[in-house]
DNA sequence: TCTTTACAGTAACAAGGGTTACAGAAGGCT
DNA sequence: AGCCTTCTGTAACCCTTGTTACTGTAAAGA
């Protein structure tokens, strides 16, 4: 776990934040699709993100969701920082969205390391701004781009985080994501099939010209 | 200065921070419907709300416009403090809501007192927790809800921030913040005022029930 | 007072996207 | 092969929202 953390975050943090992480963070493995935040635990551990990647959603009262973004290694995820800090239920669901590696850490170290360490403090800092910036982005999706933008996108995000031009995801799944109906997403594929920007098979999506 | 800074911060600072930030810090006045920050702009001093109000705002490309939230005596902007940190330009607009008055802190001193003093530390935490908030409510109001709720969600916040249950502002105004069409406002407050939730008159409205 | 300008009301129409319904295709299982 | 389940394609329809156009009215200014 040393290795793995020197690789991921020896460049942001000193050594002896990563040995300190080392011997109090828990190792975990979550396979794709695991589900590793619901809306309104409370969260006694943060994760830091060794490798894969994990899609943050929100869900409304009527059990509607909507994908906010998506993290990768060396991301934690702020919402969690901030649920740990104020004591709160998380408000937000986190799936893996490949299979994924990270390390978990209690937050009770966090208080202490913000004081002790600076490259934690700037790390912390880093990530609310991250996160600040992603939720404009996706504010900026859901305000000012109509359903196909949004769709393309989508696609786009999500070939490059999977890391391969061919998407595996149903349409039923995408419809979730982005918080619209089935019907729709294969309407708007097919448009976007004819146009030459994807290459739809059954289960499989396959993103031209990134 | 020292007095209005004790009856806004004294509940969270200890009182050398206080008295730093007194001396250091410069009091300003905004008069409602002035600017404060302007997208693209470098951010080099950050902002403590002393009393009144400020709206923020989002702009896309196309220059249409979207309100994000409010903020309040006691608050400070989370993007603000992020665009300091992070020596980038400002995502967002800052605009007076009411006659406001602040005190603009240097950059310089923000670093300090993060090392310095854990009060400030929280502060600027919880500033990042409760802009996150705010933010994942704004993404809920324009993903769950239709332009009526959302019309009637403005109205009220409006009015409570501007502590009177009547409004002044035009349709399109709302319009503007709302990032929809006059026409729109227009028919949709008809219908409200028909419902008997407000009372429309010319450059304001009254909100019913608060 | 007359004119101008900003604001508000409303109708008619267009477009985007959500809903329902049904059919066909792919793959898995027995 | 035959059956079943899941996924996809498509048509028809409706509702919400956006657009254009025109009218009336209140306030402000000359």
């Amino acid at each position: 776990m040393l290795q793995e953390l020197k690789d991921a975050y020896g460049f942001i943090f000193e050594d002896k934040l990563i040995e300190e992480i080392n011997s109090v963070g828990q190792l975990q493995f979550k396979a794709k699709g695991e589900k590793i935040i619901e809306i309104g635990d409370y969260v006694k551990m943060m994760p830091l993100l060794i490798e894969g990647a994990i899609k943050i959603m929100r869900e409304d009262k009527e059990g509607d969701e909507l994908l906010l973004y998506f993290l990768e290694r060396g991301d934690t995820c702020a919402m969690t920082l901030s649920c740990c800090l104020g004591q709160t239920k998380s408000e937000i669901r986190a799936v893996a969205e490949r299979d994924t590696k990270l390390v978990m850490i209690p937050i009770e170290k966090m208080e202490e390391w913000t004081s002790k360490y600076k490259s934690w403090r700037d790390f912390v800092f880093a990530s609310y701004q991250a996160r600040l910036t992603e939720m404009l982005d996706t504010i900026d999706t859901i305000a000012f781009m109509n359903m196909d933008e949004r769709l393309m996108k989508y696609l786009e995000d999500k070939a490059k985080i999977n890391q391969n031009e061919v998407i595996s995801v149903t349409h039923q799944q995408i419809a979730y994501d982005l918080h619209t109906s089935r019907v729709v997403i294969s309407r708007l594929l097919k448009k976007l099939e004819l146009d030459g920007k994807i290459k739809l098979q059954r289960n499989s999506i396959e993103v031209m010209a990134l």
